[in-house]
DNA sequence: TCGATCACCGTAAACGTTTACGGTACTATG
DNA sequence: CATAGTACCGTAAACGTTTACGGTGATCGA
């Protein structure tokens, strides 16, 4: 005699009414209910999750996706981990299952996606790392399986999303740098199709143009978001004879090997070349220090949580009026690294 | 009609046949396994795991327990992340199902270490960020759940573990710079109770003895393993009135943080102090570049998730002689800061 | 007093698998 | 030909829940 049996064999009651005593459903009688959940207490009795799964074609657990690997390890730097360390707290309230699901750089992110699915595993997923074009998105809407994403995407379903401001950070980037006297101003974007470089790149065009200006095909690098990314545009730079004067780092952890590049060529960051990034953990270790844009990942985190739950039938109710959609502005830490100021 | 029925149905066999073909029992005419594969590709049925769980108790999962959280992201940079990614590659041949369970650093780990136990999650789980005595190791081992665990700890109940050479890497760094001359030698450890820390300073130590020095507390510098605790040994280190000359850090991010320390200072690593560290993604767009230890994070990942494939009967024929207790030694990468030589 | 309403509880089916057991037809063996 | 053995397959129970449905007393209003 196990499980739900045995406590009500215990209690002299019945199966049902343990169950319906447990789950807080109004008609089971208060005193009832409160032997049940002392005898289930005494006893250590935790529900079978695999039963209740089987019977109410639910997993209790939330699916948040990443992506791991040798290229992009540097990428999530910890930047997912922290934002993780939010939507857990959230999931928590629920009694929710929240784990993370790291698809390998091996494997293509489609198929593990499909795989998941197909295992029924998750009520819901979040989702990371969003491509402009993202199959993923489309896949999931025809399942009817409840997600939000970290990030805008072309291929647009309905789902809810939460998104950092690559528009105002090009914005404001661009304007300071102009205002500062700079002309030729590099910008960055990821290797890959996640859709923040087109965003980025595309309003920093914008705001360029408003200045007069036009940006230069040439100073629009491209590279891994990681370290050595920001390494290699700095090698790229340099080696360019009409070197920009600023640069605009769209990843929070370039910085650091574009920093590490300009040392090696015996440049100074905010003297020799000005630049504007984004801040991590690493970053403030930097020095000169960064002039760059910083977040709460914790509370992204938080917030996309509350965002998925909002669209959940079953949670709904907790979220009257969650934003579905947001953008995350940032802050301007201003540093050293963008001190110089050109003669106009 | 659903399921596996569905498909028994479809080709008009039993249930129990369709279940042993896709399983792969003897007892089914290899004819009509086949033709059950192909119904099941055709039909695109997968079979349900709750139904599987609930029969079988087992779950088909494993579970990789990291923490996160806003003082430990630090630590965990990428480090974590990447051997995940190794273990990864092993279970996916066993089409294991691995997902990582962050503990949340608002909880305690073992609180949740004892939700997902009780819940049944997972069939096996790997532990990191072991502790010196960790009452993890004797609640697994009292529950027979089978588990390996990244890094030893006092606390021993038999499980297998893979553990990083630290005895080597204070034997061989204290060496060396004892053979540079020097004589005043700081060394850190984890501010938490990690085993690691013991193993390290008590190797150093020794190592000093052998060479006729000792050990002073003083320069025994706890901190936490991220940039920031890198960053506080400087500020500490540097305050003190007589300055060791060299400093061996053991956790990978120290380096970034304590070189940033140093600058402040107007110091420069390698010629002020000598610096003797670990390598990790980011470190390696330090300057001076730095002399640390290295290893393949990846290789330890596949490694860990044999010896917890070997623990485990369903398994272990397919690891019939993997070493379930491994040191796991480094390769020191030489750099520049620790260049100069003290005079004897 | 009688029917209606209500609060509470028990019964049993259902979720989708796996697997022990037994049955059938065929082959081999004497 | 009888028997034993074998290869394959069908049947049904079991895993631990949840929940629709119906039943039992009690209360209440007329």
């Amino acid at each position: 005699m196990t499980g739900i049996r045995r406590l009500a064999q215990h209690l002299d009651i019945s199966i049902g009414t343990v169950s319906r005593a447990l789950n807080g459903r109004p008609d089971v009688n208060e005193e009832t209910r409160k032997r049940v959940l002392e005898a289930a207490a005494e006893l250590g009795y935790v529900p079978n999750q695999s039963g209740r799964s089987l019977r109410q074609g639910t997993t209790n657990i939330i699916g948040f996706m990443m992506q791991t690997g040798a290229e992009i390890t540097g990428q999530g730097d910890t930047f997912f981990m922290s934002v993780f360390d939010g939507v857990q707290t959230v999931f928590a309230r629920h009694h929710l299952d929240l784990v993370a699901l790291l698809c390998s750089s091996q494997e293509d992110p489609d198929d593990y996606l499909r795989r998941v699915v197909a295992r029924g595993f998750a009520d819901g997923l979040i989702l990371s790392a969003t491509q402009r074009h993202d199959p993923r998105l489309e896949f999931l809407a025809k399942r009817k399986i409840p997600f939000a994403t970290l990030g805008r995407s072309l291929t647009d379903v309905g789902q809810p999303w939460l998104d950092l401001d690559f528009e105002g950070m090009a914005q404001t980037s661009i304007d300071r740098l102009v205002a500062k006297g700079h002309r030729r101003i590099a910008v960055t974007r990821p290797h890959d199709d996640t859709n923040l470089g087109y965003l980025f790149v595309d309003q920093a065009a914008g705001a360029l143009a408003a200045h007069g200006l036009s940006m230069d095909p040439d100073l629009v690098f491209r590279s891994t978001p990681n370290e050595a990314g920001g390494y290699q545009i700095a090698r790229d730079l340099l080696s360019k004879q009409d070197r920009p004067t600023a640069i605009v780092l769209v990843n929070e952890t370039n910085a650091i090997g574009f920093y590490r590049g300009m040392n090696e060529a015996g440049l100074q960051p905010g003297r020799d070349i000005a630049i504007i990034g984004r801040h991590s953990p690493q970053s403030h270790f930097l020095s000169p220090s960064l002039t760059g844009f910083s977040l709460s990942r914790r509370d992204l985190g938080i917030a996309l949580a509350e965002t998925l739950l909002a669209t959940m039938p079953a949670f709904s109710h907790f979220y009257p009026n969650a934003e579905l959609r947001k953008i995350w502005r940032e802050e301007l830490i201003e540093g050293e690294s963008d001190a110089f100021t050109l003669p106009v």
